[in-house]
DNA sequence: TGTTTATTGTTCATGGTTGAACTAACATGT
DNA sequence: ACATGTTAGTTCAACCATGAACAATAAACA
């Protein structure tokens, strides 16, 4: 029987988690507004990152970086690629895998989108002090971990 | 000039966040499944939880709650309506605005699909204690605040 | 060797989200 | 009253993400 009392809306960690999505939300909005002169996605930034960090990459690594489908990567690569941000190469000792890494174009625009992606998190966790910053990054890491195994 | 040293991996606000971005992501899409069964979409549940709070709300205030286009909330009601599972009915005053309300079965459902979500926010925020989520989601209100007017 | 079994990447159909253009209904000001 | 501007909701085309089915390759094992 739910009364009142154990609606939500009453219920701390659901408030505040609720300010996490929204707070999510807004962020990602803002991003893809301030990427736009670089005729870039947040999507597509996330693939650069990942491949500055970890050249070499297969496709099915960076969709588990990503949290998204392989047809995901499939779909979003050859758009990168025409634009001369990223090569693709086959594997000499497994055919089947496509190493990935960034050309020096694609690290010149991850630079750019990186200043503005820093700046704009800047803004948002410079809200906070960097003690509560590590505080909430800490949580946030155990809650990824707690719904992994779940 | 950037070198090694203003990367935003040695940036703690910038590795924070994408700790918190990342925990959104992976509670989404679990959200997502444990909705399933209830034929419902997390887009479809933050409908039903506004309108149960604000009865009578129009397309356009429910837009601007969710944080998404008015059209998006046109191609989201009618399978809702369909179903049954709210009203839409034109003011008597402002012909153009169309009220909005939930019905007996929408809000079966809702209390259905919120005991789903409020398990799964449990589980996510009861990794920390009470008092870390308040700051938590304090810190997440300035945030949305911050961003807002940037 | 030859036969499953697993893995990588692609294709494709589906459904969701967006923003711009549009219509209808108010509001304002002369 | 009339012209102008504004607001609520809809339509539409473009773009993204998803998951299932598929081809090519590699691995495991009889």
């Amino acid at each position: 029987m739910n009364n009142k009392q154990d609606l939500p809306w009453d219920n701390p960690r659901f408030r505040n988690w609720v300010a996490v999505a929204r707070a999510c939300h807004v962020l990602e909005r803002t991003l893809t507004a301030k990427l736009a002169p670089l005729d870039l996605k947040p999507a597509q930034l996330d693939v650069l990152m990942n491949l500055y960090r970890h050249p070499g990459m297969s496709q099915h690594d960076l969709a588990r970086k990503l949290l998204v489908g392989r047809s995901n990567i499939t779909m979003l690569l050859p758009q990168l690629e025409k634009r001369g941000l990223l090569r693709r190469e086959s594997d000499g000792k497994d055919k089947r895998i496509l190493r990935l890494e960034l050309t020096e174009a694609g690290i010149t625009l991850l630079m750019e989108a990186l200043k503005v992606h820093t700046a704009l998190i800047e803004t948002a966790m410079g809200q906070s002090t960097l003690e509560q910053c590590d505080l909430i990054g800490e949580q946030m890491r155990k809650i990824t971990e707690a719904l992994d195994s779940a």
